[in-house]
DNA sequence: ATAACACGGATAATCGATTATTTGTCGAAT
DNA sequence: ATTCGACAAATAATCGATTATCCGTGTTAT
């Protein structure tokens, strides 16, 4: 290729870590493997067809975002959640969510506005989550949800405020996955239907107040159930 | 070495990825880089006495947390903040701390109170920043400040919202870094003691609202002056 | 019988070298 | 003179192999 390579490729030549990183991001977020399981370099090499080094930078990387544990010189594994820490997680976003969200409502423009509505369409249509032998969740269902929930918070205009919702958000699903393993999620229809509506109508106060309840009633139906089978 | 090493070496063998990783953070945090300078795995596994495996990992994690950026088959580099930049990461800050303190107030217990007061004498002892030609920082007083204000924080006993807290304030460090350099700090030691007083007082409207004004008045301090000097 | 130690297999960490990509330069064609 | 394209140097990405560490197993001395 020695064109100007004004091609556009949009995603045409990647680097083999970003790809890696990638699946294996996408199959732990997934539940593909269970907590505690161990990450082997060499396993993962062979699966993916490249060297040690790549899987390596991989891991790091999960590592940085809490999505794998590293002991030193013991290699690397799926984080365990404990109770604890998934009600350290959803203290923290009932914490700091609000508070963006009346940013974001105060700020907020128009196509933010249309962002919104279109977000709790795809949310709406997205068939619910329901809880079947063997199978895990419904991953167009949990996109749909994540992308209405940080959605609302765009309006903030804020990158920084962003990020952070976007690392709690990964540790909140990384842990809802087994805490919910076995849990119908309730309906929370409304409460996002009302969410919506509070934010278009510019009320921040019933918004934030809704989503602090909202955090608070998905995190009560979550921890009290039992999970986290203490073998395997 | 045979021996069953049960040594108490403390931190006598680490890995070696993670010894550069500290030396690299440090130096970038300290101003040793000018934002925007190349971080070439060659010249610092040579000047590391190490492989380029090792640098690299260091520097993955480094991108990982902020402290340095990639372009990907371009090589890492000193991250550079624009204005903007900046002053989102103060705003993210204003945002989020005083709820924080809110929370850290209304929980912390004796034990907390006794490592605010040791954490406030600590930083009122230090000597402050005094630019000097070439010189950037004290470091001494940067860490005791930041030690300061976590431990405000630190009461909440929620490590998520103090993760949260630590990634904001290096990225808040790192951007003053360059903002602050000729920029004599102002006095905030007032703050601070208002700051404390009101914590220990557990006054958490006064706090917050004390703790948000200081934010603001810091980050004015360095957004309007002339920083960043386009040239070198 | 038990506990400490030594051996050996498995795997993590590191290294040195190879391959691929980018960038700058130089020359040819318009 | 300017632009496009081929070459070359620099350096990023990847690989295959080496070295170091951990952990289980078996042995021996008390």
């Amino acid at each position: 290729m020695t064109q100007t390579a004004h091609a556009s490729n949009s995603q045409g030549k990647q680097m083999l870590s970003e790809q890696v990183y990638a699946h294996l991001r996408d199959a732990i977020m997934r539940g593909d493997y269970a907590p505690g399981d161990a990450l082997k370099p060499q396993d993962l090499a062979k699966e993916h067809g490249v060297s040690l080094a790549v899987v390596r930078e991989a891991l790091v990387r999960l590592v940085g975002e809490g999505l794998a544990d590293r002991l030193p010189n013991r290699g690397f594994a799926v984080p365990a959640f404990s109770d604890r820490r998934w009600q350290e997680i959803a203290e923290a976003r009932r914490t700091i969510e609000p508070v963006v969200l009346r940013m974001s409502i105060e700020r907020g423009d128009v196509d933010w506005e249309a962002r919104v509505r279109a977000a709790h369409h795809r949310l709406a249509r997205t068939p619910a989550y329901v809880p079947e032998e063997g199978e895990h969740y419904s991953s167009a269902w949990s996109e749909a949800h994540r992308v209405f929930h940080r959605t609302l918070l765009e309006g903030c205009g804020n990158p920084v405020l962003l990020e952070t919702f976007d690392r709690m958000w990964t540790a909140s699903e990384l842990a809802r996955r087994w805490a919910a393993q076995r849990t119908p999620d309730r309906d929370a229809l409304g409460e996002h239907r009302r969410l919506e509506e509070a934010a278009l109508a510019r009320d921040a106060d019933t918004a934030a107040e809704v989503l602090a309840q909202h955090l608070t009633l998905t995190a009560a139906a979550l921890t009290g159930c039992p999970h986290q089978a203490k073998e395997a």
